[in-house]
DNA sequence: TTGACAACTTACTAACTAGTAAGTAAAATA
DNA sequence: TATTTTACTTACTAGTTAGTAAGTTGTCAA
């Protein structure tokens, strides 16, 4: 069971790696925007270590709760794809965060150890639900592209989280653009 | 004319900031690797915004001078596209470095306000480019894809930027398997 | 030869960093 | 009711951060 201080803390933690980075937030922000003392956080979370991997860890469980949940499981393959491209879409609508996998990758080399695994973990799963997606709708005749389907799924994959980086530069309609451009590449 | 020593600062930072990201690195790391005090930084690059933009409008001004020179104007679209591929794959190369305009937007709201608009001209610059490159090779029956150059460009930059950054978790391999997926996607 | 300037070093600061040890108050448990 | 545990606060530390002021040394032009 999570307390209100300890979800509290990850919720914001999250929310700060998406906007700022892992190496832009500290504990003492943490503290400030929730009204505690920054030793609460280190209760919750010892080091900034822990804090990390509980965060991506969250976000994992969340996805793979997603994509097995009926709800996303029943989707036609052109649906999924949808889902898939709007929880990027929210991303950028919500102040024009990127994605933790992209931000952990872009610290790859100034971030602990286990945060790193974690980091690992994240982006293949992501990509092995997208390669799936994509095997499904080819053989339902729905999407068309060359090549094997985990290439295809490592271009969106990397491309979507390219783009919420890319749109914070040149604006929020390049992100769209993308994911039109990925639709009309795709779909029969 | 650059110093020997200014030169080897911008060089260090330019690595660093690929390697570890904006917020990744300091003064201090900057003057124990080339056996100088931080003062000395400081005297060439009084901020770390001076140090930062100083680094990005480099990248910028080389560039520019490629694009315009005639070894990679008198190109063939399909050598134009191998040799922007190329530039990534040499990123990937030295020690798994992101892209310059990648590392910046991840970081875009924890970074100086001249930093992020040296970020969007850069970024601005290389997608443009590409864009050109596009039409170049679509006119001359070479490329082949649906929608608008500008879309297409904004797909690819956001995938070779990403594509750096998902090697990093997932291995060099995923680098290349998404560029020869891009050259599946678009050449006829 | 002198003086000016460039390219530094020495020595420092104030603010911030993650992290800790000891204490407290309220709630759960025995 | 007594005791333990949970969820903190208070008060601190050692290390790192960007940045500064004043002094030093070598080069080059007048």
């Amino acid at each position: 069971m999570l307390t209100n201080t300890k979800r509290a803390i990850l919720d914001l933690a999250e929310s700060l790696l998406q906007d700022k980075g892992f190496n832009g937030f500290s504990y003492a922000h943490i503290a400030t925007e929730l009204g505690v003392k920054n030793a609460a956080i280190h209760y919750h979370f010892p080091t900034k270590e822990n804090l990390g991997c509980a965060v991506v860890q969250r976000y994992r469980d969340r996805f793979q709760l997603w994509i097995n949940n009926a709800r996303v499981k029943d989707l036609t393959p052109q649906e999924k794809l949808d889902w898939f491209f709007d929880i990027y879409a929210n991303m950028r609508a919500d102040h024009g965060k990127v994605c933790i996998a992209g931000a952990l990758e872009t610290e790859f080399n100034s971030i602990p150890d286990t945060l790193r695994q974690q980091t690992e973990s994240l982006t293949g799963e992501l990509i092995a639900w997208l390669a799936s997606t994509l095997v499904e709708g080819r053989e339902a005749g729905v999407f068309q592209f060359n090549g094997q389907p985990a290439d295809k799924a490592a271009l969106i994959l990397s491309s979507v989280q390219g783009a919420l980086q890319l749109a914070r530069a040149l604006g929020t309609d390049k992100f769209y653009v993308v994911i039109e451009q990925h639709k009309r590449d795709l779909l029969v």
